[in-house]
RNA sequence: GCCGGUGUGGCUCAAUGGUAGAGCACCUGCCUUGUAAGCAGGUGGUUGCGGGUUCGAUUCCCGCCGCCGGCUCCA
């Protein structure tokens, strides 16, 4: 399936006479009347519908351990009870009568949940047959409506994601009022697999990671670095333009710069333990503001030096607990595409305008579209009002004279500033954490960060963190997928493949590589197997976009047989109108071929 | 970290309480080829690590490590 048809993001799902979250609530009910059939006294915790699907968190009796395998029983079952066609049914009761049942059912979390329902609001019971459930609806009329749906897997989550309290059994499973909405959305499962990164990591020989050397860092083979380094090129191309300086920071510092900014004391659990040297405590950065911050304050700084802006590709490193890492987009250490820009209050929004800017164009460049949110002061937080109210201000102008529509994330700023955070949208309609531009307030007090006004008068700066990339590790892993391992043309490690149909071209292609290579392309001679058909394959495997078959007609008129990794083939062409496509295409950072 | 699952040659996977097998990849030879798998042969594994049960374990049990699905958190 290709990226263009893989659509059920956006898809138009079927109606029911239900919402689908109603259908899939009644499909939870109808699970966990099922796994109560299978399996007698096991308590519930909650089962409500989620994005797409619907979960159930279970405490099986003593010893019972479920597995995948058990999920086609829970099925089997599922539609056996649904075949039975009840309604579901509704009553209210009294708090008093909703304690007996539940006590009588034995089941502690609801009577937990309960005890959370506030006084005056309806307690009401949901039955379908013989089974119930203390629940506040609403529900589709029977359970002969359940028809399509699926179980999908087995995990375990805390009760009320608190991992100091008992660990129940959750199975997701999802719902549609379609056949064909659910198989589209199986199907869509089953393409985000076959897109994973750590998948095409592995078959694309593009990074890998090495237990035995520590869990959660990257080693990044050559065909994925020559695409980071490309984008990195990029990267600073265009911040070089937009009047970023280039700063490098190291990886070590004395526990006292963590201890003025205050990481220390916030995020000291993310950072690694400190290391002795000369009998002083030093830490491995778990940020690189800090590092930007010392070099801003090497010097007095004028209002004239303002706006200043470092940009840097820092390399941050993290502890993660070993649960949470995954492939190249959890990780233990990775490089952030940094910047931390000083100005004045009054240069604040032009600043931020400069930023959203670049947001935007960089982002576009990879075909992702996205979402922008402004998140707002938190009711945690320092600073005064007039200065919240003012940075909130110019971000909200900043993306409106940017043509840049936000949402409101109340409340969703950091402590120390307000900011607009992105969502990036990729081919099969996910969302990935994007771009992020946060005012800060904090860290300039903290260091006490100065420079001197018009005035000759001591004045704070505003800092503004950014990253528009986020990290090279999550930002990279998410591209493998966006793009499936077919990466466009200026992102490709091997570019052209040049395939000689008879081992007579290979003297021709080696010719014509060397021109292509003079001309800053990666091209590769793919003469490896024993004939056409495997030398094409490979390239297709190594998702080359563009290669250049070579036989004796076209030595002759020193032309090249064009074939896209698409399939497509677009025949012979002369090799000078092949390298002006491709330098058309480079230019342009063609998502296409 | 926690719950559950899982760990066999580079990759994907099979098998068995009696010291492992296939396909792909790789190597060699034949074929000299017009757009995704030509033919034949061959190399390669102390079955994640440690301990236990057993006459004997890769297969059963325990511990550790990694990985996978989640919980929580974030770039």
């Amino acid at each position: 399936m290709s990226a263009e048809q893989v659509s059920f993001l956006d898809r138009k799902l079927a109606a029911g006479p239900y919402p689908l979250d109603t259908l899939r609530h009644s499909t939870a009910h109808l699970m966990a009347s099922a796994v109560q059939k299978l399996w007698p006294g096991t308590r519930f915790g909650v089962g409500p519908s989620i994005e797409h699907r619907f979960y159930y968190d279970f405490a099986f009796p003593e010893g019972v351990r479920l597995t995948d395998e058990d999920l086609p029983r829970i099925e089997q079952e599922m539609r056996r009870i649904a075949n039975e066609k009840r309604p579901f049914s509704c009553t209210t009761v009294s708090r008093d009568e909703a304690k007996q049942r539940l006590a009588a059912m034995g089941q502690p979390y609801k009577l937990e949940i309960l005890s959370g329902i506030l006084e005056g609001e309806p307690i009401t019971f949901y039955s379908h047959g013989d089974w119930q459930d203390l629940c506040e609806g609403p529900h589709v009329a029977s359970t002969e409506q359940l028809k399509h749906f699926k179980l999908l897997s087995v995990a375990g989550a805390y009760w009320r994601g608190d991992e100091k309290r008992d660990q129940l059994t959750r199975l997701y499973g999802t719902a549609f009022w379609s056949k064909d909405d659910l198989d589209s959305y199986l199907a869509y499962l089953e393409e985000c697999e076959k897109r994973d990164h750590r998948t095409l990591g592995r078959s694309l020989d593009l990074f890998s990671i090495h237990p035995e050397v520590g869990p959660g860092f990257i080693f990044w083979h050559p065909n994925l670095a020559i695409p980071r380094r490309a984008i990195e090129e990029f990267w600073w191309s265009e911040h070089q333009r937009r009047g970023y300086q280039p700063v490098y920071t190291p990886h070590l510092a004395s526990e006292e710069l963590f201890k003025v900014s205050g990481h220390l004391q916030n995020y000291g659990d993310l950072m690694y333990s400190p290391m002795d040297i000369d009998g002083q405590n030093y830490r491995v950065k778990p940020m690189n503001c800090p590092g930007h911050i010392k070099i801003f304050q090497s010097q007095i700084r004028s209002y004239r030096d303002l706006p200043i802006r470092y940009a840097e590709l820092g390399t941050v490193y993290r502890y993660e607990r070993s649960g949470v890492l995954h492939g190249m987009l959890r990780v233990r250490g990775f490089t952030q595409d940094d910047s931390h820009i000083f100005c004045t209050h009054e240069q604040l929004e032009g600043e931020l305008v400069g930023v959203l800017e670049l947001v935007k164009f960089l982002v576009r460049t990879f075909g992702y579209q996205f979402r922008a949110y402004l998140a707002t002061r938190p009711e945690k937080s320092i600073g005064g009002n007039e200065v919240w109210e003012h940075a909130t201000r110019a971000l909200g102008n900043a993306a409106e004279r940017t043509g840049i529509s936000t949402e409101v994330d109340p409340g969703g700023g950091a402590f120390y500033g307000p900011k607009i955070d992105f969502k990036l949208k990729d081919a099969l309609g996910r969302e990935w954490q994007g771009p992020t531009v946060q005012c800060d307030f904090n860290l300039p007090e903290r260091f006490a960060l100065e420079y001197v006004g018009k005035d000759n008068l001591r004045h704070r700066p505003v800092m503004v963190h950014r990253a528009v990339l986020g990290s090279f590790e999550r930002f990279v892993g998410g591209l493998v997928e966006h793009f499936s391992g077919r990466f466009p043309l200026w992102l490709s490690p091997v570019q052209i493949a040049l395939i000689p149909i008879k081992d007579e071209q290979e003297e021709y292609c080696r010719s014509l590589r060397e021109t292509l290579v003079f001309e800053g392309f990666r091209a590769q001679v793919y003469a490896q197997g024993t004939n056409l058909n495997q030398r094409v394959k490979a390239a297709q495997q190594d998702q080359v976009p563009y290669m250049a078959v070579c036989g004796g007609r076209e030595v002759e008129s020193k032309a090249v047989s064009l074939r896209l990794r698409t399939g497509e083939n677009r025949g012979a062409m002369s090799f000078e109108s092949f390298v002006a496509m491709l330098k058309e295409k480079r230019a342009a950072k063609a998502l296409d071929l």
